[in-house]
DNA sequence: ATGCATGAGCC
DNA sequence: GCTCATGCATA
């Protein structure tokens, strides 16, 4: 924390458009062939002799995109395979689908089968959530809300009622049905207990999604009333990866019934003015983003694919090699392990054809 | 919507 | 140092 950039950022994400919704539907993701595009993408913007200098600065390329959805090489063994949380928060409730599946094994392998079970069996469901911790224990020590307003944050914007009206039904086509099958006559009356199964989280995201926009408020608004009416304050981010089930499956249970309620608050307050009331940002110093090239990017991501786990010091030559901090090498790594695990790609695997088995590229990094 | 970053808890 | 939850900053 010594290394703070003298930069004045103030806040200024908290204007939070209220398009941005709209905007936002655009993450139609093509289906891709991981390892192939990767591949090619990357080789592409690679300097043929493989050296990492060439400082152009093509971000724009393919950022937000290629997943090497390491699942390809079926299922990876897992080199720390320790009784930690890990295993605990999903291997239990995952793949509860297919009968051959030995899920009677203590630890699962991955978290992989997210959306992959549009069966309906919760007498699986674990009190996996319960075991890992209470709901709102989350004090963000850093967080000075102004003083949770008791009348609750919502607060409908005046472009609320015009955007309720002429919202286009289905942008993506699947969103169509907002009031029909989904939360209709369903028993949710168990709406802040039970575990729910990655189906019904599924619904359940894409609905309050709907009435979120129906409703006008943006996912910035939805984080900040969350904060005022429990405490807990949440950024746009978390919101959109929410809607977007880009969180593991237990944080995914841990959000919804606060969710669940701020619908509830926003559905019984409509038309009930209350002060809006914004929360001063903190003034937390951060590290610039480093913006990693997309030459540099497919180097780790080769590396990636052949060793998700270097070890520190294989990460230090890497990061040498690579003329990036150590720290930031090391940084990319866990994000990218990180993103492996919340498999949630937009449209995906909806019948898994499977991939082949057993060729687990390797375990074991080369040591250099 | 997402990439890089921080920090807490764990081993 | 890793995982995991989370978010600032940015494409």
């Amino acid at each position: 924390m010594a290394t703070a950039a003298s930069n004045p950022y103030s806040l200024l994400g908290s204007g939070s458009l209220a398009h941005a919704d709209g905007a936002g539907m655009q993450q139609g993701s093509p289906f891709r062939n991981p390892q192939k595009l990767l591949q090619s993408e990357y080789l592409q913007g690679v300097p043929g002799n493989g050296h990492p200098l060439g400082h152009h600065w093509v971000t724009s390329l393919s950022d937000g995109g290629p997943w090497p959805s390491a699942l390809a090489g079926g299922p990876l063994e897992q080199p720390d395979v320790k009784p930690g949380r890990e295993d605990l928060q999903l291997g239990a409730i995952i793949h509860h689908r297919s009968p051959h599946v030995s899920h009677h094994s203590p630890h699962a392998n991955h978290p992989s089968a997210w959306g992959a079970s549009p069966a309906h069996s919760a007498s699986l469901a674990p009190p996996a959530a319960a075991a890992g911790q209470p709901l709102n224990v989350y004090s963000q020590a850093g967080f000075a809300v102004g003083g949770m307003l008791e009348h609750g944050g919502l607060t409908p914007p005046p472009a609320a009622a015009a955007a309720a009206q002429g919202l286009h039904p289905g942008l993506r086509g699947e969103g169509g049905g907002e009031h029909g099958e989904l939360g209709g006559h369903h028993c949710q009356d168990h709406s802040d207990e039970e575990t729910p199964t990655s189906d019904e989280l599924e619904q359940f995201a894409k609905q309050f999604k709907q009435r979120r926009i129906k409703l006008g408020f943006t996912q910035a608004d939805v984080g900040l009333a969350l904060g005022t009416l429990y405490g807990n304050v949440f950024s746009q981010t978390t919101i959109c990866r929410f809607e977007a089930l880009q969180l593991s499956f237990k944080n995914m249970c841990k959000l919804k019934p606060l969710l669940n309620k701020w619908l509830e608050e926003a559905d019984s307050s409509t038309g009930s003015p209350t002060s809006i009331d914004k929360i001063a940002a903190q003034g937390r110093k951060r590290k610039k983003r480093t913006s990693i090239e997309v030459s540099v990017k497919g180097v780790l991501e080769t590396h990636f694919l052949k060793c998700p786990k270097p070890a520190a010091q294989e990460i230090s030559s890497l990061a040498d090699s690579l003329q990036l901090e150590k720290e930031v090498v090391r940084v990319w790594f866990c994000n990218r392990r990180q993103k492996e695990k919340r498999m949630t790609p937009p449209g995906e695997q909806p019948q898994h054809e499977v991939y082949s088995h057993g060729v687990k590229t390797d375990t074991a990094c080369h040591d250099l």
